[in-house]
DNA sequence: TTATGCAATAATCTCGAAATTTTTTCAAAT
DNA sequence: ATTTGAAAAAATTTCGAGATTATTGCATAA
């Protein structure tokens, strides 16, 4: 018995994580027995995913799971870019000793996640904890940039970034890489260095610009 | 006999121009008679404006009109700013003569409605011209980025700005000024200089970032 | 006078079936 | 063998009624 908005989290948490395949169909009548609901509100809770593009939409011919696609990573890529560089600029100027201190925080988790995963070989049951941590982290870099609207935007943006790349980065080779980028930031943020910041930023980004990090 | 893709482009053209008052009720039961559909139809409709901001939604209390906000506007004049001088300079490295055409002629047209309005007292008559042709050069300007997804994102942010200012903004008394800011704007992005055209795009929308536009 | 609770009213939300549209199947013709 | 077209099947969209929830009006108590 579940309700509207929780269909929409767990559909959105499995899209965001790439439990249905790339471009398949999502089929209302197919979904409706699992959530013990009707087609309608599970058709209602598809569109809201589809405008905020983790679904796809098309007269007439319902819903599908967003293809792969190089270009739209880079696009979002950018996008995040450009959002995060902006709110944590913000972050610093509004924040505070609150937000370097949820930053130190997040920082710390994130670090001891990527630290394990570094010393295993088959790090594939931690991935979940790594996702919601280094989600955490990003949020937290922005959070006191004191706009609830570019807020909403970045985190449409990272869910869509997630969805394009979850699958194909599920081996952690850029594990490594990432705990100095991560520290990267971490430093530049609280040493109030906007340009760094924003250019650390791009940095830990900068591999999915390239169009060559979807490939398996 | 109206679709639902013209009910939900008529809903908002209407929510963007600001022909419901602001904090109004949307009431899926009273539009409906207007288009000749079902309650259920324009209650679907009312749900995809409300994912790009431009219906509030709250669960078991229908629909609204978005209250209007200094704190939202400068925060759209702020993603404004950031994705419009983005796409601009993107347009700039990427557009080509074809670009550059159309920008001029884009410019062209707005710089001779804003002229027209400049000499009359009352323009209200050439409001919804001007809000056309003014749509058409911002969005000119990013249309050679190359990202869909950027274009995609700041139409969104456009019409939520649009929906914030249009009441308040119809004396025009800012538009002499603009004829200026519109002007800068094309020399800047035609000459080629990406620091000086988004500081030409800031100057142009920085009078919204104070807090004081929109008093009537 | 103000506050509280209950009933009446009005609104929203869910649902399954009917209507519409697309896709598939299969036979006939080129 | 390939193409064309009609019929059948499957999927999507629309709809209005019933169920649920919020709001209003009014009487009673503090």
């Amino acid at each position: 018995m579940s309700s509207e908005v929780d269909i929409y989290q767990e559909l959105k948490a499995r899209l965001v994580s790439n439990r249905f395949e790339h471009g398949a169909k999502l089929r209302a009548e197919d979904l409706r027995k699992e959530f013990g609901c009707s087609a309608s509100t599970v058709r209602e809770v598809l569109f809201r995913l589809s405008t905020v593009g983790l679904a796809d939409f098309q007269e007439q011919r319902g819903f599908r799971v967003p293809i792969r696609s190089s270009q739209k990573l880079i696009e979002l890529t950018h996008l995040r870019i450009l959002l995060e560089g902006e709110g944590t600029v913000l972050s610093i100027r509004n924040g505070g000793v609150d937000w370097e201190a949820r930053l130190t925080a997040a920082h710390h988790k994130l670090s001891h996640i990527e630290k394990r995963i570094h010393a295993k070989d088959d790090p594939s049951d931690l991935v979940s904890i790594w996702f919601a941590s280094e989600n955490e982290f990003h949020q937290t870099l922005i959070s006191a940039c004191g706009s609830e609207t570019l807020k909403q935007m970045h985190g449409r943006i990272y869910a869509q970034f997630r969805q394009q790349l979850m699958v194909a980065d599920r081996r952690f080779e850029f594990i490594s890489a990432n705990i100095q980028h991560h520290a990267s930031i971490l430093d530049a943020a609280l040493s109030g260095d906007e340009d760094l910041t924003r250019q650390k930023i791009h940095d830990h980004l900068a591999r999915h610009l390239t169009g060559k990090t979807m490939g398996d």
